[in-house]
RNA sequence: GCUGCUAUAGCUCAGGGGUAGAGCACUCCCUUGGUAAGGGAGAGGCCGAGAGUUCAAAUCUCUCUAGCAGCACCA
């Protein structure tokens, strides 16, 4: 070991301290009032505590300030909690507690002293958690680390009945030190690194809510009672993060389709949507402009609802999938199954579209020359979702996927991916989001296809992240999730992010190599050979439901002129100027737009509030001076500014806007081209 | 599916072993009012479903169903 060591500071200076030297002397070294500051080190980047002795590097000392303090706040606000839970109920085993994105958590294990049963806690026990937390922290113990051995580690936690502990040291790997975190009486095992002390955590934190869950994730294993907190490091960024959890709640789509009169939920119908008139508006909004982009590529086609369950085993999905799928038999088959006279076949509700459209491909011989074949379906599938995974629109149990499958040789594969990238992005681009990123999942343990496949699939699909990237020239990021294709190929994500920061993953371009095989879909090569073609599934909004869930939260209700179910809405002051709007109302409607009057016996203020409320997005308001000049006062949503205009002004400006962007598109491309 | 919580009027919610409550929405009347709730009256409920305890259950107990939060899952 060398004598000292050389540490390279962030301004570029080089000194040496003796071998030994912790990131405090460093901090020391520097000065008194940063040493008071200071809450761990960096070295090359990595975090460490300030007690560490240090090696050669790049060194930082990091601050409460640091955007990477907060990942230690959190931490120890974790391990300060947990102190709290057991000091308030001794007894109550501790299990894990990390950082996770806006906070941290710990999953306990709370045992009632009498009953000996499980004792979850309930969000009354938060606000003395708090209290106790605050304690902790006002009583600023120093974190100290020692190590032990396993040995030790093991006893200590068996004899204090930490039963999850014990099995966490097991699960430690031998040649790994056992790092034990102490904050005056309480310890806890942990790999660290902790602040100096627990006055460092400040007060910007807060409990959020309790919740199950499993110990080490696997519905196998005892459910925990899991606490959530937030924690950062100054109060107005915790109060920033509330607000903006408190703006997710208000732009809930469950809560605005109802004020928005778009759809519901009953109770004999879990997972399915009833889509009441303004919403289907909506949906069809949607699929109309999907059915535009893609006109002139793809043909689309329809395949049945119910079929046979052998094709479902031919495709594999009744052996891999069955859990998640409708069964389905004649009613009089369920009522009397011991009818041998009955018809007992068994059919599957299409949860997928691709078999249907191999058979659609398979029907009549294919030559290479039609390659490649895109069929597209906005097909309603079923899938039997567990009851607890259901969620408004984002997660149903019958929805709409605008699907397609791409049939091509692997000649065209790569062609083929980069097409539907475009064409992905561009439809994120028209509905305003803007920052996607696109993920390659590579393959799985549990597979099909051999590895020579699998190879050739991965190395075109890694090319084409590569272009995709470099076309976007930076504003499309890439990332890859080792193992976690598709069973028969590997895929690509595409994931966008909404106004308030939530990434939603929407599309998927996947390559399958299994699908073909198995139904022995072919086509004829030059040579006159059967060839057996690549299949692409993709998909660009995934399930029209949620995409629709999506767009509402997105745009807190506030839809696109063309996308929105009410688009004007005419509403007089006085029942004088009733006769104008009427004509107001149908001139607009001429014009095709979507136009609703209120000429109920109410004042402006009241109808201006209800259609504010339901989010439409022009009001157009008609009195007599407005009747005497054929004029109208456009009022849009989110603005109380009052725009006078005259009437074929305010119709020709409202059907520009009320214009899809991709027809406006073509438009102004034709205009070009004239 | 698992854990916890919840289910009362169209919506948001109060109540609680013995005639079912409020606000908003709805209907009617008064009011014709210039940009986010004018006033009055009325109507509206098998208190999620089933079983049990009880003289008596919306209320207590159990089962089921659905919803909410999280976990697990998402071809």
């Amino acid at each position: 070991m060398s004598q000292s060591v050389s540490l390279t500071f962030p301004d570029g200076s080089v000194r040496q301290f003796a071998a030994g030297t912790t990131g405090r002397d460093v901090a020391e070294s520097i000065s008194k009032s940063l040493v008071k500051k200071a809450v761990a080190v960096a070295v090359d980047g990595s975090l460490r505590d300030l007690s560490d002795p240090i090696v050669d590097g790049r060194i930082e000392i990091v601050t409460r300030t640091d955007p990477r303090a907060v990942e230690l706040i959190r931490h120890d606000a974790a391990h300060v909690m947990a102190e709290a839970v057991q000091s308030l109920w001794p007894g109550t085993q501790v299990t894990i507690g990390p950082v996770i994105e806006n906070g941290f958590y710990y999953d306990f294990k709370r045992v009632h002293p009498e009953s000996q049963e499980d004792w979850p806690f309930t969000p009354d026990d938060l606000p003395k958690i708090e209290t106790k937390m605050k304690e902790i922290i006002a009583r600023n113990d120093a974190f100290t680390k020692e190590i032990w051995p396993r040995n030790k580690a093991r006893e200590t936690f068996a004899d204090m009945g930490e039963a999850y502990k014990v099995e966490l040291v097991d699960a430690i790997p031998e040649d790994q030190d056992l790092k034990i975190y102490r904050q005056g009486k309480w310890f806890d095992l942990c790999r660290g690194p902790h602040m100096a002390s627990t006055g460092q955590i400040g007060t910007a934190f807060k409990l959020m809510k309790v919740a199950g869950a499993y110990w080490r994730g696997d519905s196998n294993n005892p459910m925990l009672t899991r606490i959530y907190g937030t924690a950062w490091a100054t109060q107005e960024e915790l109060d920033q993060y509330l607000h903006v959890l408190a703006e997710a709640e208000k732009r809930d789509h469950r809560k605005l389709g109802r004020e928005m009169d778009l759809f519901h939920f009953q109770e004999e119908g879990p997972g399915v949507v009833f889509w009441h008139g303004k919403g289907w508006r909506i949906f069809q909004a949607l699929t109309s402009y999907m059915r535009r982009r893609l006109a002139g590529t793809y043909e689309e086609v329809n395949a049945p609802q119910v079929l046979d369950k052998s094709l479902w085993e031919t495709s594999g999905h009744w052996g891999w999938y069955n859990e998640n799928m409708f069964g389905v038999k004649s009613a009089h088959a369920f009522v009397n199954p011991d009818d041998k006279e009955a018809d007992q076949r068994v059919f599957a509700l299409k949860p997928m579209n691709c078999p249907g459209h191999v058979q659609i491909f398979k029907h009549g011989l294919k030559s290479y020359r039609e390659l490649p074949i895109r069929l597209a379906e906005f097909g309603l599938v079923h899938r039997y979702e567990a009851s607890g995974a259901l969620h408004g629109l984002m997660r149903v149990r019958g929805f709409t996927q605008d699907d397609a499958h791409v049939f091509c040789t692997d000649e065209q594969l790569a062609g083929e991916c980069l097409r539907i990238n475009e064409l992905i992005l561009s439809v994120y681009e028209d509905f305003g989001f803007h920052e996607v990123v696109v993920k390659l999942s590579t393959r799985p343990e549990k597979r099909v296809g051999s590895d020579a496949l699998w190879d050739r699939a991965e190395a075109v699909m890694m090319e084409v992240l590569k272009t995709i990237e470099e076309q976007s020239e930076g504003r499309i990021k890439t990332d890859i999730l080792p193992g976690e294709g598709a069973f028969y190929g590997p895929k690509f994500e595409y994931t966008l992010k909404d106004a308030i920061g939530r990434e939603w993953q929407c599309g998927t371009t996947q390559v399958d190599f299994n699908l073909p095989e198995r139904f022995g879909a072919f086509y004829i090569d030059q040579n006159s050979e059967k060839q057996q073609p690549v299949m692409i599934h993709r998909a660009i909004c995934g399930s029209m439901e949620r995409f629709l869930g999506i767009l509402i939260e997105n745009f807190a209700g506030h839809l696109p002129l063309w996308m929105a179910p009410v688009q004007v809405v005419v509403a007089t002051i006085t029942s004088e100027a009733d006769d104008y709007g009427r004509e107001v109302a149908e001139a607009l409607r001429d014009a095709g737009l979507l136009v609703e009057t209120d000429f109920r016996n109410e004042k402006i203020n009241y109808k201006v509030r209800e259609h504010s409320v339901t989010k439409v997005p022009v009001i157009i308001v008609c009195g007599k001076k407005e009747a005497e000049e054929r004029s109208v006062n456009i009022r849009r949503l989110g603005s109380q500014a009052q725009t006078p205009m005259l009437l074929d002004e305010a119709i020709t400006s409202l059907v520009e806007e009320a214009t899809p962007p991709d027809v406006r598109r073509r438009q102004l491309a034709r205009r070009k081209v004239a």
